[in-house]
RNA sequence: GGUGUCGUGGCCGAGUGGCUAGGCAGUGGUCUGCAACACCACGUACAGCGGUUCGAAUCCGCUCGACACCUCCA
């Protein structure tokens, strides 16, 4: 068997908990476990949330490609999300069904189906396991007990909170957003409503259900529901461990939800549960965050339509998709039609490259050094997944098409492989880019067909010189999407 | 107010002490019946002010500005 991929790549990460890259290794050689947050499923997916799935795909994909064996654990939070972290307000899956007069499950059910949907559109690939909250009550139960038996929550009321002053004697609460609890408290705003809370630091690890709330489960405190922070904790500690390697999500969620967690962990277990966290940066929209509540968003299905007071026409998902990885996954990127505009020209010229590669000829010897180049690929993804570089690399690899297709280069069988082996596993698998050309394949034969016909008449017309019959045949195409392309060898087409 | 990130050529967007990022747009050229397409060539930019250094867009300080988190959001 030959050697994994991942023996001779040095993959370093930057790592939100110490701030800086550090070079990647599993825990168990050869395994990774990754955990990303994934979404509250009360409403429509919208694409900042999916620049961040997008951007843990793409992380998922390369591990894969190099050959580590990956677990990629990502939640549907069904539950115990409030409205704010106050632990005050509604359930936000149980306020959407009450206002939509339905049961919260069928809430729960339309949008992991709008999210499923939206996310295979843009080619992301499905997690491993996609446990849901609602579905690891038990566990969260036996995380709870396990804190109060450590002394770090109290019962109050039938809720269960977590005791952050105490935690914070021993442990450090605040090292993953680089807070300091005391800062926490003397910026705390004082609460208008009496709280159960010793502190307003605290969270909730269970909440009691008052009668009216329809979402509930047994508990030793009685009913109630889970605490949102709680919900990762268990589900990421069952499928993956009490330790493992990767744990993403947004960054917005860095605190505090992913602080809680490593709190809960602690608390619980006693282990540091992660070693790498990773955080995908905000998709803004005119400069500001994309966000539900103040209506400063857009729904990725509108971009296929292009039904949107921002965006002047509609475009592939694998256009949106290859826009959004000419950003750092860690830069804020932000989305504007223009950039989309510009998006799309540079990738229907990638792939027109990548369509050259099988007609290109070969020869004995290679003027380009196909090796280096390859290497230079893969240190940008090596480089915390640099895919703006590695975007680049691949421009780079245009130009090599190009000159050998005019016979400026030469490359030989071997390194043309090479070439198409790298170029294809970079484009399609790591990148996640859908092959424009795919998807016609099933009428190519016929559609070939009629416009090589035309393009025959065409070229009649043109060597008796009846250009009025010659550029109504071309113009006619081109209304329809069809573009001609005079070169020396001839006419060809493409679809536009 | 606290914490953090950032400010790059017309636009988007990498990089980070000395060596071309890349894409889009623009200009010139090749090709063409004319075009379009395509390809080739061309841009020395890093908020401002000071400092460190042989040398800084890259390090340090200050100023200005933007964004994010602290309060639901990926």
């Amino acid at each position: 068997m030959a050697a994994a991929l991942y023996q001779s790549q040095n993959l370093s990460i930057y790592n939100s908990l110490s701030g800086e890259k550090e070079q990647f290794k599993p825990l168990l050689e050869g395994n990774v476990g990754m955990y990303v947050c994934g979404p509250t499923v009360y409403s429509n997916v919208h694409l900042g949330n999916v620049r961040t799935f997008m951007s843990f795909d793409m992380i998922f994909r390369y591990l894969k490609h190099l050959g580590y064996k990956v677990r990629y654990v990502r939640n549907i939070t069904d539950a115990g999300h409030l409205e704010d972290d106050a632990d005050q307000g509604e359930d936000k899956i149980a306020k959407k069904a009450r206002l939509e007069q339905i049961e919260p499950m069928e809430v729960v059910q339309q949008y992991t189906i709008d999210f499923h949907n939206i996310l295979q559109k843009f080619n992301c690939l499905p997690p491993s396991i996609e446990p849901t909250a609602t579905g690891h009550i038990i566990e969260q139960i036996e995380i709870i007990k396990q804190i109060l038996d450590n002394g770090f929550a109290y019962v109050e009321n039938g809720s269960v909170y977590f005791d952050v002053l105490k935690f914070n004697e021993s442990h450090d609460y605040g090292k993953l957003s680089g807070r300091q609890l005391e800062d926490m408290i003397a910026n705390t705003r004082e609460l208008t409503a009496q709280s159960e809370k010793r502190n307003p630091q605290d969270f909730a690890l269970w909440k009691k259900a008052e009668p009216q709330h329809i979402m509930r489960w047994p508990s030793p405190w009685g009913d109630g529901f889970p605490g949102w922070h709680l919900e990762c904790t268990a589900m990421s500690t069952k499928y993956l461990g009490e330790r493992f390697d990767i744990h993403g999500g947004g960054m917005d969620l860095k605190f505090p939800h992913h602080e809680c967690e490593i709190a809960q962990s602690e608390a619980s277990s006693g282990q540091n549960p992660v070693n790498y966290w990773l955080h995908a940066n905000m998709l803004t929209l005119n400069g500001k965050k994309m966000s539900k509540s103040t209506g400063n968003n857009i729904n990725p299905g509108q971009i296929f339509t292009g039904e949107s007071e921002f965006l002047t026409k509609g475009y592939l998902p694998a256009v949106a998709r290859f826009f959004i990885m000419q950003a750092h996954y860690r830069s804020v990127l932000d989305f504007s039609n223009d950039a989309l505009l510009a998006s799309e020209k540079g990738f229907n010229r990638l792939m027109e490259a990548v369509h050259l590669i099988k007609t290109l000829p070969t020869s004995g010897k290679s003027s380009i050094d196909i090796t280096t180049w390859k290497q230079a690929c893969y240190n940008a993804m090596n480089d915390d997944f640099n895919t703006p570089i590695l975007i680049a690399q691949l421009f780079e690899a245009v130009k090599y098409i190009h000159q050998i297709k005019d016979g400026k280069a030469t490359i030989s069988k071997e390194n043309i492989e090479i070439l198409e082996h790298t170029v294809h596993s970079f484009v399609f698998d790591v990148l996640g880019l859908e092959d424009t050309n795919v998807a016609n394949e099933a009428n190519t034969d016929k559609l070939n067909g009629a416009i090589e016909l035309l393009i025959k008449l065409r070229n009649e017309a043109r060597a008796n010189k009846d250009f009025a019959m010659s550029d109504v045949i071309r113009d006619e195409l081109q209304e329809m999407g069809i573009q001609l392309k005079d070169g020396r060898e001839g006419t060809s087409y493409s679809l536009l």
